[in-house]
RNA sequence: GGGGAGGUGGCUGAGUGGCCGAAAGCACCCGCCUGCUAAGCGGGUAGGGGGUGUAAAGCUCCCUCGAGGGUUCGAAUCCCUCCUUCCCCGCCA
């Protein structure tokens, strides 16, 4: 959330970047609020310094007259306090559905169109033959199975059988080792069931509950990525600023519900209600926030480079960019038989937006005040998209497709998917 | 699931109704002392919020001893609920 202060001193800015980023921000309900809070804040502690006062000399004198004064004072008090406390407590949910500021670099924009293409990466590969989509080649190889995940889930879900499954898994291990070995992250197997709190931290609550699952008759809802549990893993800690920037990557199953996304992407093994995903996380400084973006966002490029996937980075308008995030990055990668870019990555910096919900911050140096924290995120990357994108641009006039070098270590040395 | 014991500052740990936001130790910081180091001596070191202040500093008040409620003039301390950690038993991948 942006600090009230903010709002206070800068309620146009504030107003201003919500409006381009097409969210609405109850920005003058937030100021009144906060005046009427600030006044019976101020009454109760009045109220309460001078009854502490009383209280200590009613210690000395036992005087009975003294005490029913301290009786009522206590009442009185305890009132205004309540007040305070139901203000406030509207007052900070306004607050958490304020959208985040976002950098100078950002372009404004609408919508999607208004997107920069910041690189590319490769070219578009000349297969000499007619591209199949990744589902019409999976089906056929009987690695990709979807009429059996629709009788036992329902749409939306998949089955990877065989080398498909594997294939899965190879890229699993293979992102993992690539981020912990050679770009230094943590590895990390977090919980695939969180608290509110902790939706509440990376702000997927309260705005974003109904594309989340939630456990019934529990407070614990399945992870739409591994980001909710990596960042909130540091949530109420104060760090030691030598120990930043923190690095994480972390193997997830994300559940989405993909509610306002009906009809979209319904073919295929593109928009499911469960993908894997290998999400990077990184706890950082205010000084050294966006160059660490900019490091996550080529960690993840990096995957698609050595699997030889072509793709371009995009960087994300106003409108197209999100709630919570300053500053985005999206990684698309070329699917032949599509015929289209796929997202694989979205790489964002957050600022102290998330470490303010999560409170998550960190001491310069000793004998200094805490300061927030500023997160960063990105996948690195989806698992599901990625498998599309290499069977499309690995496949073979045959339906085989091609195993690209860097997994084959992870599957046994099999070189082609499909081969008899 | 049943029974028992706990959750206090960066850490260890004392504190059972006011003198306690909190002893002591450790760690750390500043200074003194000292060929150097160590030891020793003196001082300092929790977080959040409100007010004041152009701002920083400062001053001042309020809140916080797992969370929330209650009793009381007054709660770390008493009562209730919840969360959580550890131990024992049962069950179980």
């Amino acid at each position: 959330m942006l600090p009230l202060e903010l709002i206070r001193k800068d309620p146009e800015r504030v107003r201003r970047a919500a409006a381009l980023k097409k969210e609405s921000a109850p920005i003058d309900e937030i100021l009144e609020l906060d005046r009427e809070w600030r006044s019976h804040q101020n009454a109760a502690e009045t109220i309460k310094a001078e009854q502490n006062r009383l209280s200590k000399e009613f210690a000395k004198t036992r005087d009975e007259q003294l005490k029913e004064r301290l009786r009522e004072m206590a009442e009185h008090a305890k009132a205004e306090l309540a007040e305070a406390d139901a203000i406030k407590a509207k007052l900070d949910d306004l607050l958490l559905r304020v959208p985040n500021i976002f950098d100078e670099s950002v372009p404004l924009g609408d919508s999607e169109a208004d997107n920069v293409v910041l690189r590319e990466w490769g070219a578009k590969p000349d297969l000499g033959f007619s591209p199949r989509t990744h589902y019409d080649l999976g089906e056929a190889l009987g690695i990709m199975d979807f009429e059996h995940a629709a009788r036992v889930a329902g749409s939306r879900f998949a089955f990877l059988l065989g080398e498909g499954a594997r294939l899965e898994r190879a890229l699993v291990q293979f992102m993992l080792d690539v981020h912990t070995r050679d770009h230094g992250y943590t590895e990390v197997l977090p919980p695939f069931l969180v608290n509110s709190a902790s939706m509440v931290g990376t702000a997927n609550l309260p705005k974003f509950a109904d594309v989340a699952y939630r456990v019934e008759g529990e407070d614990l809802w399945l992870v739409p990525t591994a980001e909710v549990p990596l960042t909130n893993f540091h949530r109420d800690e104060i760090l030691d600023g030598e120990s930043l920037p923190l690095k994480y990557v972390a193997y997830s199953p994300c559940f989405r519900t993909e509610a306002g996304a009906a009809g979209k992407d319904t073919r295929g093994f593109i928009r499911l209600h469960q993908f894997s995903k290998v999400e990077l996380v990184k706890v950082t400084t205010a000084e050294t926030s966006m160059e660490e973006f900019e490091k996550l966002t080529a960690d993840a490029e990096d995957i698609l480079k050595r699997l030889g996937l072509h793709y371009h980075t995009l960087l994300m308008c106003t409108g197209d960019m999100g709630f919570a995030q300053y500053k985005k990055y999206d990684l698309e990668a070329w699917c032949p038989g599509l015929d289209r870019f796929l997202e694989v990555s979205s790489c964002s910096v957050f600022n102290d937006f998330q470490a303010m919900r999560a409170n998550i911050r960190y001491r310069p140096a000793r004998g200094t005040p805490p300061r927030f924290a500023h997160t960063i995120n990105g996948s690195g990357l989806a698992i599901t998209r990625t498998i599309d994108a290499i069977m499309e641009t690995y496949q073979r006039s045959d339906g085989t497709i091609t195993v690209p070098e860097p997994l084959r270590q992870y599957m046994g040395g099999l070189e082609v998917i499909g081969a008899r």
